[in-house]
DNA sequence: GTCTATAAACGGATAGAC
DNA sequence: GTCTATCCGTTTATAGAC
């Protein structure tokens, strides 16, 4: 016999599967797109399902995109949390801000339409979807202040730099990453050394 | 470089002027709203005229995005050539490298409106569009090939790290400071110095 | 849950007056 | 050169059938 919870939860399942498809999909063309010119139609048309069947699991447009948005900050923020958390208690800054840039890396480039997503539209969205994203951002943006203010305290970063020009253009330098890494050109592990080494170390040779 | 839309003998000098305002207008507003979510009406209010009138200077929206997208390489590519022939000839791969960040920082920072907006939407317009503006784009991108090839065969750059991949990181990051530079937090000379020295030797004190 | 049909508003582009 | 008026396709969102 059927009970009613099992018929819920199936449905449910298949809801879930639906929505992520058009998360997905809604990421990768307001990635190519832009936000404004992505239509609903096309995001439909991409997950399978007709326009009108898009208001079941979302609200608005606009709803979709804050759930883009959050998803690509969240997906950086968890690899990066992951692996700094996993070192050994006595670890240097110098070893937490190389965990921090490599899960960085990782989540990034894995999850490249919710990121580039995240990156390119959101200097360029409505003023409330903005609002609402601020908080995880900001939470991640504070993440690395801490971490960087440790290697700061411990005398490892560099006195004559700021230390937010240090952390913005770092951080931003990494997120362009996204733009123009290709996997095809060597491995994820070379690509993260040869960025942390400039990160760390710069692009020169010593004088 | 502008695609003529009437006869350039009956042009005046009040027609350049409105046909410059258009531009600004539409690079502002395509930085801060992206390009298909700007409106001609919103660009036309923004320069003191109607709709309609763009027309007389434009094509076609396509048209003026064209041209704002041109600015923003031309105004940096303007800047770095500059700054770098007007070193001594037997400058150092080092001194011209510091010359053409100098340069593009300057260039970007100065025309941000431009910049920014290419940066920012240049990943989302239109196909066609994309390959009117790829050779201008181009160009810049080789010149700065050609000033780390020097550097490398003088061995001035470090050997451990890929030079494309260098020039990508370096030129995404020194990019994205105009999504994140405050000319009210330091002087621009400082900028450029904090940002030389990042580039050069890195964040992190030598080990 | 997904469909079809449509309301209501908007935007690029054009025509023609002044 | 700029204006007003308008055409025509497109878009978000809703209503109601299945």
């Amino acid at each position: 016999m059927t009970t009613k919870t099992r018929e819920a939860s199936v449905r449910t399942e298949a809801d879930t599967a639906t929505r992520e498809r058009i998360l997905l999909e809604a990421a990768r063309l307001f990635r190519h797109h832009g936000y404004a010119a992505t239509t609903l139609r096309e995001v439909a048309d991409a997950a399978g399902i007709k326009a009108g069947s898009i208001y079941y699991h979302f609200e608005s447009k606009e709803q979709i995109l804050g759930e883009v948005l959050d998803k690509g900050i969240q997906a950086v923020a968890d690899a990066v949390r992951q692996r700094v958390e996993s070192l050994p208690k006595d670890a240097t800054a110098r070893m937490k801000v190389a965990a921090a840039i490599e899960g960085h890396l990782w989540g990034l480039l894995h999850h490249g339409d919710f990121t580039s997503a995240n990156i390119r539209i959101y200097g360029q969205i409505p003023p409330a979807a903005k609002n609402r994203h601020r908080k995880v951002r900001r939470e991640y943006a504070d993440y690395w202040d801490a971490l960087l203010d440790e290697a700061t305290r411990r005398g490892e970063l560099r006195r004559d730099i700021g230390a937010t020009v240090a952390r913005l253009f770092v951080i931003g330098a990494l997120n362009w990453t996204v733009e123009w890494y290709n996997p095809q050109k060597g491995s994820f592990d070379d690509f993260v050394k040869q960025i942390t080494t400039i990160v760390f170390d710069g692009t020169f040779v010593r004088e």
